[in-house]
DNA sequence: CGCTAACCTGATCAATGATAACTTAAACGC
DNA sequence: GCGTTTAAGTTATCATTGATCAGGTTAGCG
């Protein structure tokens, strides 16, 4: 009992095939994902081991490797899938009433609730030394293949940028660069998730007065007039 | 051979004490600290293992564990050091001169560039998850004791507040909190920092328009007018 | 000399991510 | 039915990691 083999596929009673049907290893590709979200977000990514996930997936932890390359790209999948959802909110607010200036406030506010409803996938994806590739160029626009790991963190900087272009370009916003500035306030939110997350036996202030007061400071520093 | 034991002391020729004098136990602490700062800026964190420093340090991997209670507390005490550094900048501009504002600007700055000029030791003081301890209570201004891993890491901040709170006093800066204020400016700071630290494949605009926007748009969101 | 405490080592552990070689059963052709 | 192929999984094993343990050696003192 080392951890290795299978186990006892359901608790008690009939067993149940132990092995997927050819053709459906998609299937048990689905439950690795499933257990491994599970134990990730109940032990965050260090305590994630491989052993743990394939135990709660009820495999032996070499088949993980039948479906995924290594450890970080079981992970990095699911994370992908959280901001999938980062991307729909961020969509969702683009296409929303208000003024532009609204919007965006409103779209910084997602941002940091949202990496901090989800530190261990937030510090995974934005956070690692293991620089997701980012294989997007978000200067020249060209898509990256879909289901690229990292796909949706892009695709939500994306967000935020033509939000910002289109601030400046109706004068609202300072600056001449979509990039540079989308980049600036990106980085600025960033810093209170992460160092929020990082942490988190520091003294801080209230989460609800550093989240406007941060907010506030970008809008105040990036506006043309206070926002 | 396998990778445990001395390494021979000195390449050829007559071997040196292997051993240290009784009560010069320090220097060994101080050639070990010194093989692991190598070890760590050569090859970064995560591949700074015991085993390297200590064939560095010409000891077994077993002789770091009488002067350290474990890896981390060795590489934290490199990092605090050069976090002195900082600190010791930060002094410098609190009493230089120029108004109070262009100093908040110096201060900013060199925070930035020191962030980025030693990465691997911003990683670990402020973007791991072993979160460092920061017994330092700087909303009463209770010092802690001297010599406490990251203990440069707090001063620093408290640098930065103390700066903040004197510009808050003469009407300068924006709100009431100087906590709640410095925190915001460091969070955005350290945005920069840990982004440009973490995805160094993203097409960022360059280091040297980011900084100055960063830094405007901070102070602008900031000041009351202008800075 | 002989003792003691500081200094340091080799052997060893448990956990981890990962690979190689082998087994088992499902599906297909005949 | 019956063999063959191959997807699906397993067992055994590696190398590496941080860390501990029990013991050995030598400096320095009385």
């Amino acid at each position: 009992m080392d951890g290795h083999g299978p186990v006892a596929a359901e608790a008690a009673g009939a067993s149940k095939p132990y092995r997927k049907r050819k053709g459906e290893g998609h299937e048990r590709r689905e439950e690795i994902l499933a257990a491994a979200r599970s134990v990730f977000v109940a032990e965050g990514y260090e305590h994630a081991t491989i052993r743990k996930i394939a135990a709660k997936a009820g495999v032996s932890s070499t088949a993980l490797y039948l479906y995924f390359p290594d450890k970080d790209a079981i992970l990095l999948e699911i994370c992908d899938k959280a901001f999938g959802k980062l991307v729909a909110r961020f969509e969702a607010i683009r296409n929303d009433g208000g003024t532009l200036v609204e919007r965006l406030r409103r779209l910084m506010e997602a941002y940091l609730r949202f990496g901090l409803a989800h530190p261990d996938e937030y510090r995974l994806i934005f956070m690692t030394k293991q620089a997701i590739p980012m294989p997007f160029d978000h200067r020249t626009g060209a898509d990256m293949p879909q289901g690229t790991p990292g796909a949706n963190g892009a695709k939500a900087f994306a967000g935020l940028r033509d939000l910002v272009s289109a601030l400046i370009q109706d004068g609202t916003l300072k600056g001449e660069d979509p990039n540079l500035m989308a980049e600036v306030i990106w980085a600025s939110g960033h810093g209170l998730v992460s160092l929020l997350i990082t942490m988190p036996t520091f003294h801080w202030s209230p989460v609800d007065q550093l989240i406007p007061a941060m907010i506030d400071a970008q809008l105040n520093g990036v506006l043309r007039k206070a926002g």
